[in-house]
DNA sequence: ATGAAAGCGCTAACAC
DNA sequence: GTGTTAGCGCTTTCAT
């Protein structure tokens, strides 16, 4: 029986090489498709040496010789374990990652904790040609972490906020928030409210400032009043009774405004628990909706997010940065659209 | 302005070693946490020159000299590009990235394409020391890309399936399918049903078929009629559509058996438009339910996924794997957990 | 207690 | 057209 512990041995140029009776340089120019002032016949010897040994080239070989990874490191900063159930993030990555794979590169994913990113494997070595990044946390907070990152001397794509100050070789990739919240605003508006009940996650996103800036910008002009309720997504059902105490401790909101799905869904159960009609007694909107992650009914009101498209185009900026050597753009808004719903 | 082209400049060991005066075999063994004898005095210069050059190892001279990349590959093997939306998926990944940056490890994530797997990024170099995978298609598909795979002579825990023949230096992970739906068949028995539908995406996977054995073996012989029907679960409204018609085609089921959540979501959904009540007039049974991600109301009754779980046990026994050389076990499987509901 | 040196697999500049 | 060779950054054995 063959010693499992002992690294199993994969054909090296040296040894196609010799397999093919020329040396190693001409193999890696094969291997390489290099092939300009080369026998046919050369390049079928070594063509069939590769073939007979299953020669595949070693990456690490590689990596230190050239300097390249071919790797991009995906760094997601948030505070639960559970991060991949989020599916703006799950859209984002599979975005990235078949982007990623399309392109001949390699995705390391990776979720850090912002007190220590030094202490992330994708960090710690150099694992990665380039970044790509979503933050959590307040303003100071991330400005703080990308900071931190920057000292990585990695290009870098920051999704979801805006430009950063004081870091160079940076991009950043996201959703209109501030725009579809406008919009959403206004649709609400039609319904003539007097006042509105936001309800935010209790972890601090970018994204989720941004709309309620929109939220604002639109209803407190028109003299709506805008109360919030921050509550913790990580747990429906305290989400659920923190509502409800919320709703019965003062009086009815005309509309309540989740500041994503999840939380729109939350509102719309508690109301019809406590005997009020969604939309005639009160309405309801969402935010960042996603096919197939969507609840059925009653159809929300909400607005589509772009995270797979963002996810794409993060990644083909940065290997556009790595391969070119500059980044294209610096800053894409990408707009995102207002759905329809009877909950409104 | 600095040339961004240019692969940034990092400090190596022979830097740190002249700057601390000592040579670079010294501030390698410093690095990696080999004092034995050393002086006090050595190591403080050492570990101060690492710090003022903020010096990082380089994995790639790290790897191709110790032939580890400390890297787990994960292969997806899903025709849809939007494969992480799945929850199962999404939490069995969460687990391994957890469970492998917690060990010092990088997660490297694919999606692959089953007639090609060898154009995988992780397949083709050796990027990574093991691989997890998670398969789709029907037994022999999936018997011969486990075939293919095994060609690599990596280390790999394969997730949701029996153990396959003919594979060496393989270990199974899986959820008790078979197990699971026994017990929610027996939970249907309680409403003494002569007619079962049961849901099933149009995607085979090994898990599916599981649940699909498990509930014939229990239903087959209580009497119960057991039909099935395929939709394509990539598009919810389509599925609607499908169920929908199917139900008009022919008599009213007494139960219908969603072999995932998002299935049974559809059926309340159908079954409500339809003016028929659930769970009064026909019940409605789910599987693998996930914290944050399984639907409100009406609270399906439904299996419980340990996907997260399986997903730390199986990247724990891959790194095990790796260091000490054999796997621990061959063949893991995780009991499920029944959820009541109002939904039955 | 510390250092010198070999060599992991590969690419590319240059020699023939 | 093809081969020789230096060297990328690191670990480890063996001298001293």
């Amino acid at each position: 029986m063959r010693d499992l512990s002992a690294p199993r041995k994969v054909a090296t140029l040296r040894e196609v090489a010799e397999a093919a009776g020329v040396s190693i340089a001409t193999v890696s120019k094969v291997v390489n498709g290099r092939f300009e002032g080369m026998t046919a016949s050369t390049r079928e010897r070594v063509e069939a040496a590769v073939r007979e040994l299953a020669y595949r080239p070693n990456r690490a070989g590689r990596s230190l010789r050239s300097a390249r990874q071919s790797r991009i490191g995906m760094l997601i900063v948030d505070p639960s374990p559970r991060f991949l159930v989020d599916p703006f993030i799950t859209n984002l990555v599979a975005g990235i990652s078949n982007e990623v794979s399309m392109r001949g590169y390699g995705l390391l994913l990776s979720r850090i904790d912002p007190e220590e990113p030094e202490s992330s494997y994708i960090v710690k070595g150099q694992e990665a040609d380039a970044l790509a990044v979503l933050l959590s946390g307040t303003a100071p907070e991330r400005e703080h972490l990308l900071a931190r990152l920057a000292e990585l001397r990695h290009p870098m794509v920051v999704f979801q906020q805006a430009m950063p100050g004081g870091v160079e070789d940076v991009c950043t990739v996201r959703q209109d928030d501030v725009g579809g919240a406008r919009q959403m605003a206004r649709r609400i508006l039609e319904r003539r409210p007097s006042r509105a009940l936001c309800l935010l996650p209790r972890q601090r996103w970018p994204a989720i400032e941004a709309r309620l800036q929109g939220f604002e910008e639109v209803l407190a002009p028109a003299g709506v009043t805008l109360s919030q309720l921050r509550c913790d997504e990580g747990d429906m059902e305290g989400a659920l009774d923190a509502l409800r105490e919320h709703l019965a401790a003062g009086p009815l909101p005309d509309v309540i405004i989740g500041t994503n799905d999840r939380l729109a869904v939350v509102a719309v159960e508690v109301l019809q628990a406590m005997g009020h009609k969604v939309p005639e007694d009160v309405g309801v909107s969402g935010f960042n909706a996603f096919p197939f992650t969507t609840p059925l009914r009653p159809r929300l009101a909400t607005v589509r997010s772009p995270a797979y498209r963002l996810g794409e185009l993060g990644a083909r900026l940065l290997i556009e940065r790595i391969e070119q050597g500059a980044f294209a753009t610096r800053e894409t808004v990408v707009p995102v659209e207002l759905v329809e719903g009877e909950s409104l």
